[in-house]
DNA sequence: TAGGCTAACTTGTCTGACAAGCAGATCAAT
DNA sequence: ATTGATCTGCTTGTCAGACAAGTTAGCCTA
């Protein structure tokens, strides 16, 4: 079943009032520091009870925004909404073009975890790339869905590069294009080889990092990288070469 | 004064109550799609009152971790917590060899940043890269704190890429480290010479940028974030070489 | 003037109630 | 027997009022 657009929800009273206070923060009507209206005014000002205020707030709190003490209220934080990073914003949802942007995000750190991993990843990371890697050779000589070891082999790269952050960040970019590695693990995928090529390149980078060279592990990355954007019919034309080492340029074929 | 560490906030219930949930989550305990306990059910459960638990639900629905639909019931989400990104989280709280992994990750996306905007920058691009560049040179030349127009400089090159996700990202990553640019902006820093050196590192950025030589720009950026890592403490030596592309490699010097 | 004290105010929590919406059961009709 | 509508209990959303806990600012005293 194709997937049906999500119906607009009804519009629930506390969002209405986060957003519009969320919009007099970025917009600059209130300045980091200042004191937000009391609790009562608020609910005063909206026509709603002092409960959605509480609920509004709390999802501010949660967001970054703002902070409040028992007793002296409630405050804009000093760089609202910095404490998390997101990427499809409900005020402006997430396009085409967004999603070309983003994977240009994904293939920048992608190709540096490459590297890293080459040079870090001990034998038990490697045998944690190995695992989904097996699984999605299955999945190719089977025409089954290998959506799911995929996703795991690139979080796999990830952990060896041994920086948590660094992890985070790509399992973070890397679920947004969940839904994006279905078309190639599909039966139509499999019938015109999207997924025997993917392979082929999941196969490259793990050699290279299991070789322990950076170089060569960074160069599958990027081609990688670059085949899965033209499989979901992003434009890698203007894209920064991810390029290599003065001192490992001769490791190229 | 120095800064007091902040005195352990008197729990509030309903955080308790939403760290406790978020961690029957991430454990694995409450898998997604199943149904979170009645708020009646919790509220019996954990001792207090249904508004506090709704606050707490409200929190967990703000981070992404569960949805909730009038009649029906709260549910646990896809994939829980993936929704928005968080480096410093409040379960885990970073820690100096943290900081050296998220500079690790700022240093990836501020050198492919640059290589980026020295490819794309428009001449718009450059006039907003210049304006806290005179900023920062000003404050070198009357030793007064630069640390805005430092952070006001990253983001004008994040924003020559031409890309929102990267911009936005830089930006959040980049606000990590607001506090960490102090030292080389005060009195201290002055003297010791710290801004000065950081600032002809700015210089030949922007110089490399303008010349629209991304390999320039890379290698000039590379400098940059390793001597800034330095003056911050951290650690370099295991980094990846922020390389050039094969073609690049002849404008080195 | 300095310091303590009080009073008003604000957020945090509790209780009870009703409205809006959902899911399963019941039941009638074809 | 299957389908369709209706009904009923349950759950979340919203409201109102109240008290507890904590803060702030002004007053008052020494």
């Amino acid at each position: 079943m194709p997937d049906i657009a999500r119906v607009a929800r009804p519009s629930q009273l506390s969002e209405t009032v986060s957003k519009t206070i969320e919009k007099w923060i970025l917009d600059g009507v209130m300045a980091p520091g200042v004191k937000l209206p009391t609790e009562k005014t608020l609910s005063a000002e909206f026509g709603v009870s002092r409960a959605v205020v509480r609920e509004a707030i709390s999802r501010l709190k949660a967001e970054g925004y703002v902070s409040s003490r028992q007793g002296a209220g409630a405050f804009v934080e000093a760089r609202p909404g910095q404490s998390s990073f997101r990427l499809a914003d409900a005020l402006d949802p997430a396009g085409p073009a967004a999603t070309a942007h983003i994977f240009e995000l994904r293939y920048i750190v992608e190709t540096a975890a490459a590297a890293l991993a080459a040079r870090r990843r001990t034998t038990q990371n490697l045998a944690r790339m190995r695992e989904p890697l097996m699984r999605m050779r299955r999945a190719v000589a089977e025409q089954t869905d290998g959506t799911q070891a995929d996703d795991d082999f690139h979080v796999a790269i990830a952990a060896a590069t041994n920086n948590p952050a660094l992890l985070r960040f790509i399992r973070f970019v890397g679920h947004q294009f969940f839904a994006s590695r279905v078309p190639t693990w599909s039966a139509e995928g499999h019938a015109a080889g999207r997924a025997e090529a993917a392979q082929a390149e999941h196969e490259h980078m793990f050699d290279a990092i299991a070789a322990g060279d950076g170089c060569a592990a960074r160069e599958a990355a990027r081609i990688h990288m670059v085949e899965a954007a033209r499989r979901i019919g992003i434009n890698t034309d203007h894209w920064d070469p991810a390029p290599l080492a003065p001192w490992e340029e001769e490791a190229l074929p």
